[in-house]
DNA sequence: AAACTCAACGCAAACGCTTGCGCAACAGCG
DNA sequence: CGCTGTTGCGCAAGCGTTTGCGTTGAGTTT
């Protein structure tokens, strides 16, 4: 029923070795026969079997993509940017969406990538367990989130930098009780978080400003989280009049809270996100904008960079540009109240 | 370098089939002889290869699934969930990002899916070519999108229903003049759009309003889209005083649109989404809910379902439940101008 | 004209698994 | 006790490619 090789071979009065070869633009096959086959192969409407090649060459031309969730905007965002990568080159990409405990363990453990693909570009950062069975697989690794780790090529951006900006612009308005909402709520070795708390608490100290452990809250990374602790934060005994939350997302969701408080936005309340959102322009957002869609486009032309000469050295490590972008959600303080 | 079956089989004193046999529970081998092989392939960290299995068994226990952008929330966030259902289930997903008309092109040329995946779940919807060259893998098919087609699952609402319940909730708050923005765009064959303009032209007569080709344009579905159909439908002789947008992102471009000419949500217009978006509720957004994740799932678990039952009967169809949700974007007009 | 290259192609052996079939061994039956 | 079933397992033939090597014949060198 389905048409294999030798139908083609046959059809074509060749053997199959020729048929192969000319199909792949491998030498060692005239340029008319190889017209001829190509010819065939289309009237016949044959596509090598990927399981046959790939048993017989050892190489897939898959991409496995592991990612905590799809759905973030975040990270399909780094996915889409990817797979138009991928494809291009002739990739396919087998997608694991890793979000709960569970699945993640079974990923890790079952490790169904197994021989199953050429590379993989992992979205979420691996513990070293973790990172070590994705070793294993022996072939090239790629990540777009979290700092350098040894056989990734990483590509990312500064998030101390980034951070700084940001809050450093909050500073700059005048304000003093500055909050953050942070996204930590994570495995420990997740570093974005980390880093970015650092940045906020030396900004803080440079200005000297002293730190108040009341105006952190954890948001999760979600719009609910945010909201969550946005409320937390108005609930301290002298709340922030800004806040800078570590994600568009959690950021949205302070919005939300302080709307459910009768706060104001600027005027009461100044946000600053993380990440330049899609809609963090419909709803006015100052944020720190990093390129997500660049992210995942360059980590993925790196690892076919790798595919392609497997003897190049150390997986590489690229920073990407960030910049502040201001909209409609940072003003100074109003001044009033103590202080 | 890398454990096979047959080290397995050696390692535990059987057959290579015996030891296939087992590792998939298969009957014709005896309980302790199964339990020693599970125990020596754990030991020695075997996994089958997927290539070798399916090229021996005709089975990938892999699904296709293809999108149309996975960045954008609707279509990440089906896939999230058919994913998990997937995963859950034992197949990997191969993901193939359609976005543009090329790369569409090219993937309904090459058939990269052909012999690589058991079924496959399109979250975008084929013309009659693609779908005939879908229907030629000879697999199980399933969508999320648009009306019934022959041969494929659909899961999907009432868009008739859904609009009627949104255009319906603004003919009752008193509006007379209701624009649209619609996500026509697409080629023809997408049932979605159409759907949705007529349920929305049939409120309009069914409440004796004359319908007025000026207040519809087109938003192509993203949020530039929508703030430039909102810039468009401002520009009308008599702008509308609420507008129904066919996706939530067009209605957040609206929105932005809205503010940019200093107009006032609902003061001065209102404007109903639909989707249901995981922001829609930071912007106060009026919308047509629908079970988005749930759509993926319960497509993910139909096409399972044809998988272990290949002799059902024909491709089922789910029409998935909606619902209004009201929130600060919509209100009565203002009782002022002509009429 | 013999010896040698080299390009173009075919042969056949993998690749690692699945599965129909055959063959013991053993149980239950008349 | 022979006979038929049944159970548990091994044999070996695929599955559809790729690829190292061998063969052929035309072209080139001495």
């Amino acid at each position: 029923m389905s048409v294999s090789i030798t139908d083609v071979a046959r059809a074509a009065g060749v053997s199959a070795s020729t048929v192969s070869r000319a199909l792949r633009g491998q030498p060692g096959v005239s340029g008319e026969v190889a017209a001829q086959i190509t010819a065939v192969a289309a009237r016949l409407g044959y596509t090598a079997s990927r399981s046959a090649s790939s048993l017989a060459s050892g190489r897939t031309f898959t991409i496995g993509v592991v990612v905590p969730y799809v759905g973030r905007w975040f990270f399909g965002t780094v996915l889409d940017a990817a797979e138009h990568v991928f494809s291009a080159a002739g990739y396919d990409v087998l997608l694991y969406n890793l979000g709960s405990p569970e699945t993640r363990k079974r990923f890790f453990t079952k490790m169904p990538v197994r021989k199953r693909v050429d590379a993989v570009l992992s979205l979420l950062i691996p513990d070293e367990e973790e990172s070590a069975a994705l070793r294993s697989l022996g072939v090239p690794l790629a990540t777009t989130v979290g700092g350098a780790r040894p056989g990734f090529t990483v590509v990312g951006i500064d998030d101390r930098a980034g951070t700084e900006s940001a809050v450093r612009h909050l500073v700059n308005l005048g304000h003093r009780r500055i909050g953050m909402i942070s996204g930590s709520s994570g495995p420990q070795h997740w570093t974005t978080p980390i880093a970015r708390r650092q940045a906020y608490l030396e900004v803080l100290a440079d200005a000297g400003i002293e730190h108040d452990p009341a105006l952190e809250a954890d948001g999760d990374y979600t719009v609910e989280g945010g909201e969550r602790a946005m409320t937390e934060l108005l609930a301290a005994a002298r709340p922030p009049t800004a806040v800078f939350a570590q994600s568009d997302e959690m950021a949205m969701g302070a919005l939300r809270a302080l709307r459910r408080h009768r706060l104001r936005v600027p005027d009461d309340v100044s946000v600053v996100g993380f990440d330049d959102h899609e809609l963090a322009d419909v709803v006015g957002l100052t944020t720190v904008a990093q390129p997500v869609a660049g992210q995942g486009a360059e980590a993925a032309r790196l690892l076919l960079r790798q595919l392609d000469e497997p003897d190049a050295g150390q997986p590489g490590q690229v920073r990407m540009p960030i910049r502040l972008v201001l909209r409609e959600t940072t003003a100074p303080p109003r001044p009033r109240g103590p202080q």
